[in-house]
DNA sequence: TCTGGGGTCCTAGGACCC
DNA sequence: TCTGGGGTCCTAGGACCC
C-alpha cells in the first residue's frame, strides 16, 4: 500500500478493452483499519487491526498486519501470536459510517445505480454514464482518484461485464488497483482461479468440490451440472455452473429491501441462570426495538438464537399475529421462545433476537400490534420513557440509561464483549 | 486470549387448503 | 373407502458473505 501522499497507483491497472464492461465493483482497501490510520497517522506502516474484546475477532487488518498472516475473522489471540507487536484498536462504527457515506456520495456523482454490499463495497452500473463521464475505466480511475484526494482512503475497482466478474476483478487487483476483465477474455481470467474464489463457495462447499476432484473454476465448468447439484444442492448447483462460465444475469439493484433485523451479543462470561438470560434478552430487545423504530419497521416473525459454550447453536422462531416493534413485546416473545428450549444447566456464550417478515409500520399497524399481542395492562399503556431513552442513548451511548428492569438488584450485570463499535466508549 | 455481529439464501419436513 | 398433487406458510438448521 502506498504512502498517503502518493496518488492512487496507475501501475496497478490491468487494462484492456472495456467495451460492454458496464459494471464496476468498488472495494475499499482495509477499510476500518485505514480510517483508524487516517485518524492517527503515526500508525501508518505499522500492523494494525480493528477488533478485540475478550472473545473478539479481527474485524479488519491493515496490509502490514496481513503480511504476518493476520486476517479478518481471525480470533484475536491467534492474531497476536502471529504478530505480537500488532496494534489492536477498538471499532469506531460512527467513524466508519461517516467515511462510508462520503465514499457513497462519490459513487452517486457517477451513477444513481449503486448497490451497496456493505459499508465499504458496492456495485455500480455505469452503462448510462458514458456520455457524461467517458469509458468505464475512466470512471473507475476517477472514483479512485477522488476517494484518495478527498478522503485520504484507497480503493480497488473491478470493471467487467457483470457483477460476479467485477467482484473477482477487484479482488484480483487489491490493494489500490484497477482491473478490467474484457468480454472476450473472461474465461482466460476465470478458469485458472480456485473454486473458492466463486461467490458461495466457502469451507464446506469447497471441501465437497475437492472430494469430487474439482479444484479450479475451469474444472467446475467442465463438470456436468447434475453432478454438481447432487453434491451441493439444486439451487447452488445451477448457480455454480453458471458462474463457472462467467454467466451472471443479476442486475445492479439500488433499492434492495431489508429482510431481517437482528441484535446479538457474545458475553465475556457464560450466562448460566434464567435471570441472567432474561436481563440480557431485555437489553437486546431494547436495542432491536430502537433499530426497528428508527427505520419504521415492524416484524411479524420473531426468533431467538442461543450459542452455547461448546459453540453448538439452537434457534427458535415464531410467527406472531401482528407486526411488532416495541421492546416489551419482543422481550415477551423472546423469553417464551427461550423457555421452549427447555435448557437444563445451560452455559450460554451468545444470545440474539431477530425479526423478519418486515413491514413499514404506520400508526394503524402499530395499534394493531399493541391490541393483538399483549394483555391489556401491558398493551394499552404507551411507553412514556421511550423518547427519553432514545435521546439519552443517542447522545451518550447505549449504556447511558437503562430501564429498571434491565438492572438486577444485588447482582452483577452480564458483562459484554468489546462493545458495540463506538457506542460504549463511555 | 478459540472462534463478532450484521446480514442473505437454501433445504427439508410438516401442516393445511383446494 | 382410498388416494392425488400443487401451493403456501411455518419452523429448525446450516452455509456463506463482509
Amino acid at each position: 500500500m502506498g504512502r498517503s501522499g502518493d496518488l492512487p497507483r496507475t501501475s496497478g491497472i490491468t487494462g484492456g478493452d472495456d467495451t460492454g464492461c458496464d459494471i464496476l465493483h468498488v472495494d475499499m482497501d482495509a477499510f476500518f483499519a485505514s480510517v483508524e490510520i487516517r485518524k492517527r497517522p503515526e500508525l501508518a506502516g505499522r500492523p494494525v487491526v480493528v477488533g478485540g474484546g475478550h472473545r473478539g475477532v479481527v474485524a479488519a487488518a491493515s496490509y502490514e498486519a496481513r503480511r504476518y498472516g493476520v486476517r479478518s475473522a481471525m480470533p484475536m489471540g491467534q492474531a497476536l501470536r502471529l504478530c505480537p507487536q500488532l496494534v489492536v484498536l477498538p471499532p469506531d462504527r460512527a467513524a466508519y459510517t461517516d467515511a462510508s457515506a462520503k465514499v457513497f456520495a462519490i459513487f452517486a456523482d457517477v451513477t444513481p445505480l449503486v448497490e451497496p454490499l456493505s459499508l465499504d463495497e458496492a456495485f455500480l452500473d455505469v452503462s448510462g454514464a458514458r456520455k457524461l463521464f467517458g469509458t468505464p475505466t475512466e470512471m473507475a480511475q476517477n472514483i479512485r482518484t477522488r476517494v484518495h484526494a478527498e478522503l485520504q482512503l484507497r480503493c480497488s475497482v473491478g470493471v467487467a461485464p457483470n457483477k460476479f466478474l467485477a467482484k473477482l476483478a477487484s479482488a484480483a487487483c487489491k490493494p489500490d488497483g484497477l482491473r478490467v476483465v474484457p468480454v472476450e477474455s473472461t474465461l482466460d481470467f476465470l478458469h485458472p482461479l480456485p473454486v473458492a474464489a466463486l461467490w458461495g463457495v466457502g469451507r464446506k462447499t469447497g471441501e465437497t468440490l475437492h472430494r469430487m476432484g474439482i479444484r479450479t473454476v475451469g474444472e467446475l465448468a467442465r463438470t456436468p451440472t447434475d453432478a454438481i447439484q447432487r453434491a451441493v444442492g439444486v439451487a447452488m448447483g445451477v448457480r455454480l455452473s453458471e458462474l463457472a462460465w462467467g454467466h451472471d444475469v443479476r442486475l445492479v439493484d439500488s433499492d434492495r429491501e431489508e429482510k431481517s433485523i437482528s441484535a446479538e451479543q457474545t458475553y465475556d462470561l457464560d450466562l448460566t441462570t434464567r435471570a441472567q438470560v432474561v436481563h440480557a434478552l431485555a437489553d437486546l430487545a431494547d436495542e432491536l426495538g430502537r433499530r426497528l423504530a428508527a427505520r419504521g419497521f415492524g416484524g411479524r416473525t420473531i426468533g431467538v438464537k442461543v450459542r452455547f459454550a461448546d459453540f453448538a447453536m439452537a434457534t427458535r422462531v415464531r410467527a406472531v399475529p401482528h407486526w411488532v416493534s416495541d421492546p416489551r413485546t419482543l422481550l415477551t416473545v423472546a423469553s417464551e421462545l427461550y423457555d421452549e428450549l427447555g435448557l437444563d444447566q445451560p452455559r450460554i456464550r451468545l444470545l440474539g433476537i431477530r425479526t423478519e417478515s418486515l413491514r413499514q409500520m404506520d400508526s394503524v399497524a402499530r395499534q394493531l400490534d399493541f391490541d393483538g399481542m399483549l394483555s391489556d395492562s401491558q398493551a394499552r399503556a404507551p411507553d412514556p420513557l421511550a423518547p427519553v431513552l432514545e435521546l439519552a442513548r443517542s447522545r451518550f451511548g447505549k449504556t447511558a440509561i437503562l430501564r429498571g428492569s434491565a438492572v438486577r438488584p444485588g447482582a452483577d450485570r452480564a458483562s459484554t464483549v468489546g462493545g458495540n463499535a463506538g457506542e460504549t466508549k463511555s
